[in-house]
DNA sequence: CACATTTGACCGTC
DNA sequence: GACGGTCAAATGTG
């Protein structure tokens, strides 16, 4: 089969296409956020609908991604492997069976006794509404980046298992793998946050903290936690920007994870709190970045 | 003081 | 011994 385009424009071509998939990737993500403004107990069918639907739709991105930069580097790929193997938490006994293969060099044999997949996302894991807490970070040889370790905040409360690993795996754009062991087996506290924070009106702001460095710490050293106490900061972080900024408190965003405001890197208005270690984002900013579409888009929302 | 992060040490695997 | 993953004491912060 004859391709349809020179060899020589193909990189220009995967570029724009990349562009592209960047760009709705954004957009999806920008729809989730937008979604998760509004009460649950109103639309929950409509809502839990459509936010599967845009994680399917992040997920092909993802997946689409993933392949473009896979076939770039002529890797071997190992985006979204669903690894069921050892689940019973047992160590394989046949290691010394197992041959050198590429397979099982991508793939650490250390450890590894759970489930475990793989996302490789311009956010590290924007999409993800857990809360988590880092117990580690180890620089990775061969790596430029270090990889940091993350386990689910109650482990110990509710015995949750699911732990991350986050590793930033391309500067420009901003690109990282995040590697999940296990599913959450607790209560997604994320969610009811949402219910606890100010959803008495109908502006059911989300408050979201994220990190202007690269390795997610504030100026200060510490590192900004993925929503641990909500309403906490929720009410400081209002304080704070209720201050500064003309509009309503409850109108502000603050990224519930620490790497999601490197997806919105070209968004220049997102720069303006970040030595402090937050994006504030009102509901004009939002219009700003996704167009006309959002007044559109907000008016057939609220109005069912 | 409570809690989260940091980081060196330790462990398991190769 | 090298390497990656995890632990836990030390440290930092509000």
């Amino acid at each position: 089969m004859e391709s349809c385009c020179p060899a020589s424009s193909l990189s220009t071509v995967r570029k724009r296409l990349l562009d592209e998939l960047i760009l709705g990737q954004e957009s999806a993500n920008m729809l989730r956020v937008i979604l998760c403004k509004t009460q649950m107990d109103k639309r929950c069918k409509l809502q839990l609908f459509a936010q599967s639907l845009i994680d399917k739709i992040l997920d092909s991105f993802d997946k689409s991604l993933s392949i473009l930069n896979c076939n770039e580097s002529n890797k071997v790929s190992d985006f979204l492997v669903m690894d069921s193997s050892d689940s019973d938490g047992q160590k394989s006994e046949d290691s010394t069976k197992r041959t050198n293969t590429s397979e099982s060099l991508t793939f650490s044999k250390r450890r590894r006794t759970s489930k475990t997949w793989t996302r490789e996302t311009v956010a590290a894991s924007f999409a993800d509404s857990h809360v988590w807490r880092k117990y580690g970070q180890k620089g990775i040889r061969n790596a430029e980046h270090p990889r940091n370790y993350f386990r689910c905040t109650y482990k110990y409360d509710q015995g949750c298992q699911a732990r991350k690993l986050v590793q930033k795996i391309q500067d420009e754009p901003p690109l990282y793998r995040t590697t999940y062991h296990e599913h959450h087996t607790c209560k997604n506290l994320y969610e009811e946050s949402q219910i606890i924070t100010g959803n008495t009106t109908k502006d059911s702001s989300i408050i979201w903290s994220f990190d202007s460095h690269e390795q997610n710490y504030k100026p200060n050293g510490k590192m900004i936690p993925t929503l641990p106490k909500m309403p906490l900061e929720t009410k400081e972080n209002f304080q704070i920007l209720h201050q500064n900024k003309s509009s309503s408190p409850s109108d502000y965003f603050i990224s519930p994870d620490i790497t999601t405001f490197e997806s919105f890197g070209h968004f220049s208005d997102f720069s303006s709190a970040f030595d402090q270690g937050h994006v504030i984002c009102s509901d004009m900013d939002i219009e700003r970045m996704v167009g006309p579409v959002f007044d559109e888009f907000l008016e057939l929302w609220y109005t069912g």
